[in-house]
RNA sequence: GCCGGGAUGGCGGAACUGGUAGACGCGCUCGACUCAAAAUCGAGUGGGCUUCGCCCAUGUGGGUUCGAGUCCCACUCCCGGCACCA
């Protein structure tokens, strides 16, 4: 061995063995069992930046870990090549966002392979591959023939001055980002996908994934928001129509004291061309961005429309309001509004002067007080005719029955989901395979013209799709009539191509299906690994896209991803870290300076995954330090010349005390480990271990007995077995400096021995009232009597129970007495 | 606004099932080596005090318990998501 630990040396030299021997290239025959471990794969930006390390290194302990537990581990990697960020680097630069694309893709591979992640490369794919995006548009017109794309008008941002429809990203406080224009909303036709198809689906499959994070599943279910209630319909005084409401809150009808209308609302509309305020409120919803966030945080305006409903139960007359806080995306865009048991429409009655009739009272007997604010919880009817004293939940059944059985309601479940709009008005991504026909209408593109090629030598200045004015794009004839039409210039959400990748990673040379028996054999995903921020959204997608997968008969589970891993983000100084903070640290830079096995040892020491991760340079020097020390204890003791290779196992009963004890602590290692790395993705916690067991093999390093020398052998042997999956450049130099032939990537999991885990005694910690004040040892197995009088005869105890009545002690075995004295 | 999460020494974190708060690392202090510095090695390191030990201490305020960082209630601040950022 060299005398100084020489990271780029052993880390040149790992890669390239692994390189030649193709270790990382997964085969379907293989007989071990199968593990796919996923990574949520990088948009292509240009650089790694450290959350992409975390993100990977995370992935590449577990697919290490998991090969050396037996198992042929797939682990790929590819690019989410689509997106806004490659159009803005071609209006800001000049590049064709393929270009600019292909060239950070080639960059951000080498520095994947830099940090010695154990991809099989050979399964590599870009979304902006048309050999890729195909598969979705075939996928998709095959959902169009069964009705599950349907086209409708839907609102965007339109920014008035760049005549452009804008990100939510791209509206900052209710302006575009570019032109500062007061952003309007803008009704366009939209593609759609019918998620809500399969909400009752994603809501119940969370119930079978316990492998993932519980907030997760909750964030899920809150998104999809099921709910039970009542749709029921309101009278107009002197009109035709009917206002059509939902309340999951059927109990509180008898409190109903206005009615609430969407701006968005026909009869809003109507109502404006006459009512300058409710114009006024109308003109208002029609501006600032359309993110619920935007609209959610909107002072609460509104007026009165002078109109009045009739209640169905009571036939009083209700006032009807336009108010802005309805919202015209969810139900029906009117509500009911119970001031009293609603805390929104206690609000805005409040604002307004409207009357709160309280109609719930607690059912605990306490007092109804709604001066602060409304009582939301069930409790006992009042004032509700001939529903007055039953409890809620009962009411709700009687009033809905009441209801159906006049007519004037069902009973009906609804969701907050919404359907999926997938159409985007931008250039960089997948075009959707539809032609616009004068004749026939939408038709799809034959299945033998796909793909529909999105073209790569544009001219983005113009702002807008350059699709628009690429007649030779969208010029094109109808497949059924054969009279000239017009491709649809639209292209697909990016999340389409991020909700099926993971099954397109079994097959990626498959060209003539989507995917093939591979996929089956793959999925789901045994481990996938992602941000935070993806709960939502990319998650619930992927679950949507792989249950429409099975119906197509291409796969055949039920969920994609078994189980999840949520990381945590990187922050400086506990921010975020961003270009626009100026905080960000250059991953590229520290491979540089220290090497991959430091980054990725910094990286799983600095954090648990979960949790956000406090970017530290000195930190980084530590982790380089340890390693340092690590490779100098491998060294100094192999310069102490060879040991048997095969004597006599060790025994515990041939050992000194001393010798147990390290030989304890080298077990004690690899029963920590195993549960931390295996089980609770704690790789924090198990490199700790791993950083005392090595302070106490050095200790032991020195010394000449053949005994300590095989236990410190036992010893550096485990730590380097243990530490494999994190820094595996270095192991595999230690492990074959060790004398291993079979490299550490193949070297199985260390076991521990029961037997050098065992105690003689073990030491008890000694309360009274509670409050630590001795310690005790006594033999392992000691009985309660013997426990009870050693903790009473400890010095300090003593002086605390003196003069006092002992009322009891209570033993934890093998842990702790709590003397009870008064 | 709604949904989800977090808060522990000077810093990152540990304490897994209610049972010794602060493992491990960083930083700092002192010492060794050195002409000196860096690197390295050794010792110490939550605050306070009347220091063989005691008191205080896990965002704030209450509660449950023999015992609470951990459980319950109420709050404060910070972070993530909110359907066109990915």
């Amino acid at each position: 061995m060299e005398e100084q630990y020489q990271p780029h040396r052993i880390e040149a030299a790992a890669q390239a063995y692994w390189e030649e021997k193709q270790t990382f290239r997964a085969h379907e025959d293989d007989p071990r069992p199968k593990y796919y471990c996923l990574s949520m794969f990088p948009y292509p930006s240009g650089r790694l930046h450290m959350g992409h390390v975390r993100n990977y290194t995370i992935g590449d302990v577990v697919s290490r870990y998991k090969r050396m537990q037996g198992h042929n581990v797939l682990q790929p990697m590819g690019w989410d090549a689509f997106g806004l960020p490659a159009e803005n680097a071609a209006i800001e630069r000049g590049v064709a966002p393929a270009a600019w694309t292909r060239e950070n893709i080639a960059a951000m591979r080498e520095q994947l392979q830099r940090l010695g992640f154990g991809y099989d490369w050979q399964r590599e794919l870009a979304t902006c591959d048309p050999d890729y995006y195909r598969w979705e548009q075939w996928l998709f017109i095959r959902l169009y023939q069964k009705g599950l794309v349907y086209r409708r008008t839907a609102v965007v941002n339109w920014d008035p001055v760049d005549q452009t429809v804008l990100a939510n990203e791209q509206v900052i406080d209710g302006r575009g980002w570019r032109s500062g224009a007061l952003v309007e909303q803008r009704e366009i036709p939209q593609w759609f996908l019918r998620i809500t198809d399969y909400a009752d689906e994603l809501l119940s499959g969370l119930d079978a994934l316990p492998g993932w994070p519980t907030q997760v599943c909750n964030m899920q279910r809150n998104w999809i928001g099921r709910s039970e209630g009542v749709e029921l319909r309101f009278a107009i005084t002197g009109r035709d129509e009917q206002l059509t409401v939902f309340t999951t809150r059927p109990d509180t009808l008898y409190g109903v004291t206005y009615m609430g209308l969407a701006p968005e609302h026909p009869l809003s509309l109507e109502l404006a061309e006459s009512n300058p305020q409710i114009a006024e409120l109308v003109a208002e919803a029609r501006t600032g961005g359309t993110a619920e966030a935007d609209l959610a945080t909107r002072e609460k305006r509104g007026a009165d429309t002078g109109l009045t409903a009739i209640h169905p139960l009571t036939g009083q007359p209700i006032p009807i309001w336009v108010a802005n806080f309805v919202l015209m995306g969810y139900g029906s865009g009117a509500v009911m509004a119970v001031p009293a048991h609603d805390q929104r429409d206690w609000a805005f009655a409040r604002a307004y002067g409207l009357p709160i009739e309280p109609v719930v009272y607690p059912g605990d007997g306490s007092d109804l007080d709604i001066s602060e604010g409304a009582f939301t919880a069930p409790g006992v009817l009042v004032d509700s005719g001939p529903f007055s004293g039953m409890p809620s939940e009962r009411a709700s059944a009687a009033i809905a029955e009441r209801l159906e059985a006049a007519g004037q309601g069902e009973r009906r479940i609804q969701f907050r989901l919404r359907d999926w709009g997938v159409s985007r008005q931008r250039y960089w991504g997948a075009p959707i395979p539809m032609i616009h026909c004068p004749h026939c209408g939408i038709v799809p593109v034959p299945e033998a013209e796909l793909p529909v090629v999105l073209p790569e030598q544009v001219d983005l200045s113009g702002g807008g799709s350059p699709l628009r004015s690429m007649p030779e794009f969208y010029a094109t004839t109808c497949p059924q009539c054969g009279a000239a039409a017009e491709r649809e210039t639209d292209t697909f959400d990016t999340f389409m191509e991020s909700s099926w990748y993971f099954a397109r990673f079994a097959c990626p040379d498959q060209h003539q299906a989507m995917l093939d028996e591979r996929a089956d054999q793959w999925t789901p995903v045994h481990q996938y690994i992602g941000g935070v921020e993806h709960a939502v959204l990319h998650l619930l997608y992927a679950r949507f896209f792989h249950k429409v997968l099975r119906d197509e008969g291409l796969l055949h589970s039920d969920e994609p991803f078994t189980r999840l891993l949520t990381q945590g983000m990187v922050l400086k100084e506990g921010v975020k870290m961003s270009k626009s903070k100026g905080n960000t640290v250059d991953p590229q830079a520290l491979v540089d300076r220290f090497g991959a096995d430091t980054v990725r040892l910094f990286t799983m020491f600095a954090a648990p995954p979960e949790q956000s991760l406090e970017w530290s340079d000195s930190g980084v020097e530590g982790a380089a330090r340890f390693l340092r020390r690590l490779y100098a204890l491998v060294r100094d003791h192999l310069a102490h010349g060879d040991l048997p290779a095969d004597g006599e196992p060790l025994s515990t009963a041939s050992l000194d005390s001393e010798q147990q004890a390290l030989r304890r602590k080298v077990h004690e290692t690899i029963v920590k480990a195993s549960d931390d790395i295996g089980k609770r993705f704690t790789f924090n916690t198990a490199i700790a271990a791993v950083m005392e067991l090595s302070n106490a093999l050095a200790k032991a390093v020195g010394e000449a007995d053949p005994v300590t020398r095989r236990i410190v052998r036992e010893g550096v042997e485990a730590a380097v077995l243990i530490l494999a999956p994190i820094t595996p450049h270095l192991s595999h130099h230690l492990w074959s400096a060790l004398g291993h032939t079979t490299p550490v990537v193949d070297a199985p999991w260390p076991q521990a021995d029961e037997q050098a885990l065992a105690r003689a005694e073990v030491e008890l910690v000694v309360q009274v009232n509670g409050k630590l004040r001795g310690h005790v040892t006594l033999p392992v197995g000691a009985d309660e009597a013997t426990a009870r009088e050693a903790a009473l005869a400890e010095a300090n105890v003593q002086r605390f129970i003196e003069g006092k009545a002992i009322k009891k002690v209570v033993l934890v075995p093998e842990k702790l007495i709590n003397v009870v004295a008064q």
